[in-house]
DNA sequence: TAGTTGGGTTTTAATTAGAAACTTACTCGG
DNA sequence: CCGAGTAAGTTTCTAATTAAAACCCAACTA
């Protein structure tokens, strides 16, 4: 996650994730792999000799956008309570801290909890199942 | 979150937790511990004699469900290609498949990422500080 | 040629998860 | 009254996962 959230900063190069987030190098290069393996970021060879590859986010990767939105906003309000955490969103349309609500794509129409209904369309899958797409190697 | 994505869904007891994830019985005791300690869930005492307790959401719980849903989305659309995932949400209000899009609190407009400004307003807390918080005991 | 930089692996240590048995304090059925 | 059942954990021990530290190496660079 914090991965993701320093690509969405601009950050791209192992060296720079490393600094940024100060993790293991082993541990990057895993989260890394992962994450290529995974479709959320592509490996793009910057040079040939030596290579070496920057990282960029897919659509799929840029889809996770919201989410972390939607959780720096928790952060700031329930972990934070508003006070400095040291990154603040600002909506640039309107000029102010970006307090991300949930629409619907339909609608467009704010949603609470309360207009959402769960169905379940089958049995539903375990966490394992969830997870067994993992299981190519 | 699996087992904030249940508490959700309704369930309050351990036993519910357990029949639902097939976790661990020591690892689910250890994740309510850590999710009241955290002030996301609370407990609350059914029956006294045996002390049994239930677990409700807090506000600060309440507040992960834009989280919980943008993420669900997000797992129909990349990792199930939007096939059978086996839960589905539907928003009430407009009778459609619920696809969750961030909005401004301000202006209620839809938010794209190129619209949103990254401000940092202090020095970067490092992750371990993030942590910090933890460190009561 | 002796650093330094980018991008990793290998080794080892710590953390976490899991499975199963045990505990406590009841209730219920015979 | 006795034994079985239940709900909510705790304990113990083992297996798997994860992370930190150190190491490696190919290519620039001074």
């Amino acid at each position: 996650m914090l991965v993701i959230r320093d690509a969405f900063n601009g950050v791209t190069r192992f060296e720079q994730w490393q600094e940024h987030l100060g993790v293991a190098r082993n541990v990057l290069a895993a989260r890394l792999k992962s994450l290529v393996h995974h479709g959320v970021l592509e490996p793009r060879l910057y040079s040939e000799r030596p290579p070496r590859n920057e990282y960029v986010l897919t659509a799929k990767g840029k889809d996770l956008y919201g989410i972390l939105v939607t959780l720096h906003a928790w952060g700031e309000k329930h972990v934070y309570h508003d006070q400095q955490s040291g990154v603040v969103l600002r909506h640039k349309t309107c000029d102010n801290i970006l307090q991300p609500r949930i629409a619907c794509g339909c609608c467009n129409e704010m949603v609470r909890p309360r207009e959402v209904q769960v169905i379940y369309t089958a049995d539903r899958p375990t966490v394992g199942d969830m997870m067994a797409e993992d299981e190519v190697a």
